[in-house]
DNA sequence: CGATTTTGACCTGCGC
DNA sequence: GCGCAGGTCAAAATCG
């Protein structure tokens, strides 16, 4: 059915990512750290249409992360009006490529002011302060409003369970997250992590309007190709939309810890009919991106030159 | 042991 | 030119 579901494991991942203040800022009872609500086994799954053999554990585990979120920037932190996107949450049904993609130049002065949460000691993770090596200046391409973005809105729905798209196809691996000034939320950001020259990122953000509402902002293009593993979408996606053993299993693999790994052929043939459906629903919003990224097939194409993992 | 997450520091763009 | 805020880096810790 729909597939859209697909996605949804990757944004919530992303979403518990991005809460990670809210995570961080409590005693999270979901795992240990970092990886506990990562590594959440959540199956997207849409609300109307409830996945058969679906486990749903992951629903509650994901609805804790998420009242987490709430709870806790609403506890420490003000609400303020923010919003990044003039298109509204909308119904899959609505959505249109139009309405999801917009080219926007980072729009962030809000004069909201966000109180960073009180940082809790470092339970492990991070480095302790003291400086760090000098590290060589950055290249100042691809910065801020020249680059290309890709907003969509995911809507939360009951049980916390995202009724979210299909475009979640990557791998992402988070690389920071920070509190922004007139959100209440702090923004996660995740890489492309199926191939480490792919300059693909996403930005992952509850919308301080509505909380129920997950802000994905999409980078830059990704220089390959779409993982057509199950496995490859480790750390962010899960297919769940087809059948069962197999997929599980596939997804039970990737989706624990979100290490990326290869295999899962067999799977993957199986999980193909509703990948496909997805990668046209996805590639529609990118249309012009993906002309000059698949080309037309001639070879002329970034595909063309670039062989798929 | 490799991959991932966490998180403070650093860098850069932008507004004033 | 300065300061702020967003974005990125990378060390350290953790997990499987």
């Amino acid at each position: 059915m729909d597939s859209d579901d697909w996605g949804l494991g990757a944004i919530v991942r992303s979403c518990a990512g991005a809460g990670v203040d809210a995570e961080a800022t409590t005693p999270a009872p979901v795992a240990s750290r970092g990886r506990g609500v990562a590594s959440m086994e959540l199956v997207g799954r849409p609300v109307s249409a409830p996945a058969p053999s679906m486990t749903t554990a992951s629903s509650s585990s994901l609805h804790d992360v998420l009242e987490y979120l709430d709870l806790h920037h609403e506890q420490q932190l003000p609400r303020a009006p923010f919003s990044i996107t003039p298109s509204t949450a909308m119904s899959r049904e609505q959505r249109a490529p139009s309405e999801l993609v917009s080219l926007f130049s980072a729009a962030s002065t809000s004069s909201g002011q966000l109180t960073p949460a009180t940082k809790k000691p470092q339970q492990g993770g991070g480095r302790k302060p003291g400086g760090r090596a000098h590290r060589p200046k950055r290249s100042k391409i691809s910065r801020k409003s020249q680059v290309k973005k890709v907003v969509r809105e995911v809507p939360l729905v009951a049980d916390g369970v995202i009724s979210g798209d299909a475009d979640d196809l990557w791998a992402w691996r988070k690389y920071g997250q920070k509190p922004i000034k007139g959100s209440p939320y702090p923004r996660g950001y995740y890489k492309c992590s199926s191939l480490k020259a792919c300059a693909a990122r996403k930005l992952v953000e509850r919308s301080p309007d509505k909380p129920e509402v997950l802000i994905v902002t999409y980078i830059a293009d990704h220089c390959h190709a779409v993982p057509t593993l199950v496995n490859a979408l480790a750390g962010t996606t899960v297919c769940q939309s087809t059948s069962d053993e197999a997929t599980g299993a596939a997804r039970r693999e990737d989706s624990v810890d979100g290490s990326s790994s290869v295999a899962a052929d067999e799977a993957s043939s199986e999980l193909r009919s509703p990948v496909e459906m997805e990668l046209d629903d996805f590639f529609g919003l990118f249309d012009e991106d993906l002309d000059s990224f698949f080309g037309d097939g001639d070879g002329d194409d970034v595909l063309g030159r670039r062989v798929s993992l």
